[in-house]
DNA sequence: GTAATAGTGTCTCTGAGACATTATCGT
DNA sequence: ACGATAATGTCTCAGAGACACTATTAC
C-alpha cells in the first residue's frame, strides 16, 4: 500500500489514558496503631457525553506531531501538575469494543493507548490538579473468582476469574462508590492460549474502562515481585514495616515479617538503611528508616 | 473535550506491525551431528517510496472499525496464511520520530502498534505467503555491548546497551544482508529509570524498524525465563535436546543440560514424555520424544 | 571397541517459608 | 511490669548450578 492509499482509508482517533496510582494513610486511629494505607487511583468526573456524570480514567487526544508517550506524560502533567514520575505504556485497546473517547460509530472511532504512573503521595499532598475538570482519588479494592472451564469429560479447557473492583471516594460523611465486574477467559486452543476481558457489570465507570483498571492491577501485582516499581509509591525515607504494607496491598496477602525483610535487605538488597528513626513518640521500639538502595539498578538495568 | 472537538483535531494514522518468528534448522551436515537450528524471522521488500528497496516488518493501516487485534490477525493471515498461532502485543511506537509507515510530515504521521507471533516451522513448510509482496526469512543474530554511565565521581548514573543486530537471508549462493545498531539507554533520574531506544545506524532495514526488532528480541528473553513462549516455535513431539536448544537460541547462552531436564521435567513440568522414540537412524542412543504438558496452564493460568 | 548423543545421580549453596525469640520504646 | 511493635535467629525444604557418571545406538 502506498502513503496516498493509507491516508485515505482511515479515521481514527487516538487517545492516550494514564491510570495514576498511589498508596496513602487512611486513618490515623491512635498512636499505637499503624495508619492503614491504600491504594488510590486518581479518576476524573465526565461533564459531556456519553457517558457523562460517571468516572473515567483521565486522558486525552494525542495532538499531531505528538509522540504517544509524550502525550502521556503532557496528560499527567496537565491533570495533576506532576511530573518526573514513574510512568509505562500499558496496553493499546483497539476501536470495535467502544471503549474509549469518542462515539463509537462507523465512520468515528478511537483506539486509546493506557499508561500506568505511580507517585508517592508525599509528593502529591503539595500539588493539585490544575484542570478544570473534577478529579478524585479513589481506594481501588478488587477481589477474585475462579473457575475451571471444563468440556464434560473432566478435561481442562481454560479458566475463567471474574474481578469483583471496587472504588471508592470518601470526603468526610459523603461518599462516592463506583464498582464492576470484570470477567478474564483464558481459553486453551491446543498450546495457544485466548484472553478474553469482558466487562459484565459497571456502575459509574465510564466506557470499558473497568477493564483498563483491572488489567493495570494485574501488571502492577506482577512487577511488585520482580522489580523496585512498588518504590515508586515510597517517600524517600520509609520503615520496612510501611514498604511491607505497601506490598501486602498490591499483592492482596499477607507476608511474614521476617522472611520479608531478609529479602528486601539481604536476598534482593532492594533497601539500605539511613541512620534515621521515626522521630515520633510511639509506644514501641523506633524503627530504622531505610530507603531504596540506587545501587540495585548496577544488576538489575 | 467533547467529542467534536476531538473529531476535528487529529490526524493520525493508526498501523500494526506483527513480527513473526520462527526456528528453523539451517544445514544437515552429517547423521552424527544435529541440525543447527536458528532463529528467523519474516520481513518483507518495500515497493514503494519511502525506504523502498529495504526490508520491513510486515504491517498494515487499521481499517475502519476494525478492532487493532483483528487487525494484527488479518495482517498475519494475509501475508502468511497462517492462523490459530501465539500472537501478542508487543509495543505501541509514537509518530514523532517518523518511524512508520507513512511519510511524516507536519500533517500526516502514524503510530504503529507492534504485535510478535510465534509459530513451528513444520506448520509454515505446507503454508506460504499470498500476498503479491516479496517476503523472506531472515535469521536472526543479536550481540551486545554494554557501557556503566558515570558522571565524574564514579557514582553511576545509567547503562547503554548497544545491540548489533544482523538478519541475514539465505538462498543458494545468494544472500542478503541487513544490519543495525539500536543503543538502549536506561537513565537514573532519582528513583525512576527512563529507557530510550535509538537506531544508530540501519543498513537495509525500513524506518526504525531495527528498533522495534530489537525490543520484541529483549521480550522474548524475558518471557522465555518464566513463560510456556518457547513451545509455540516447537512442533507437537520434539526431544529435550531441540526444546534445550531453541531456548539456548532465545536467551542466547549455553545452558547444562542436566539441569535444563531436570527443570523442565521435574521442576516446571513443562513437558511430558511420550513413547514415541526419534525413529532415524543414528549413531547414538535415540531419545523420547516429548510434548508440551497441558496441565501445565492448570496451575499457570 | 569407538564416536556420539541421551539420560541419571550426587553434591553444594542459596533462598523461600514457617516460626520462636529477643529488643526497645512509652506508660 | 506491660503492651506494642521492631528486629533477629533458627530450622527445613525446594531448586539452581556444577559436574561425574551411565546408557544406547551405528559402524
Amino acid at each position: 500500500m502506498t502513503p496516498e492509499e493509507f491516508d485515505k482509508r482511515q479515521n481514527i482517533k487516538v487517545s492516550t489514558d494514564v491510570l495514576l496510582y498511589t498508596v496513602r494513610n487512611e486513618n490515623q486511629e491512635n498512636l499505637r496503631k499503624l495508619p492503614e494505607k491504600k491504594l488510590q487511583l486518581l479518576m476524573i468526573k465526565r461533564k459531556g457525553e456519553p457517558h457523562k456524570g460517571e468516572w473515567a480514567i483521565p486522558g486525552g487526544a494525542v495532538e499531531s506531531n505528538e509522540d504517544v508517550d509524550a502525550a502521556a506524560y503532557r496528560e499527567l502533567k496537565e491533570e495533576t501538575n506532576i511530573d518526573n514520575v514513574y510512568v509505562e505504556q500499558l496496553y493499546t485497546w483497539g476501536a470495535k469494543d467502544c471503549g474509549l473517547r469518542s462515539k463509537c460509530t462507523r465512520q468515528n472511532y478511537a483506539v486509546s493507548i493506557s499508561y500506568m504512573a505511580l507517585v508517592d503521595s508525599e509528593k502529591l499532598n503539595i500539588q493539585a490538579g490544575n484542570d478544570a475538570e473534577e478529579a478524585k482519588w479513589f481506594t481501588v479494592q478488587c477481589s477474585t473468582m475462579a473457575t475451571n472451564l471444563e468440556d464434560g469429560k473432566g478435561s481442562v479447557l481454560g479458566k475463567e476469574r471474574d474481578y469483583y473492583l471496587t472504588l471508592v471516594h470518601q470526603e468526610g460523611d459523603k461518599e462516592i462508590e463506583c464498582s464492576a465486574i470484570v470477567r478474564v477467559k483464558h481459553i486453551i486452543e491446543g498450546r495457544v492460549v485466548y484472553t478474553e476481558r469482558e466487562v459484565l457489570e459497571s456502575s459509574n465507570i465510564a466506557f470499558d474502562h473497568a477493564k483498563i483498571i483491572q488489567y493495570s492491577l494485574e501488571r502492577l501485582q506482577n512487577k511488585v515481585e520482580y522489580t523496585n516499581i512498588a518504590f515508586n509509591l515510597m517517600p524517600e525515607f520509609f520503615t520496612i514495616a510501611e514498604i511491607q504494607d505497601v506490598y501486602q496491598i498490591l499483592l492482596g496477602k499477607e507476608l511474614l515479617t521476617p522472611n520479608f525483610r531478609k529479602k528486601i535487605i539481604d536476598v534482593d538488597r532492594l533497601v539500605v538503611p539511613t541512620n534515621k528513626k521515626r522521630a515520633e513518640k510511639v509506644g514501641h521500639r523506633p524503627s530504622i528508616l531505610y530507603k531504596f538502595n540506587p545501587d540495585w539498578f548496577n544488576k538489575n538495568l
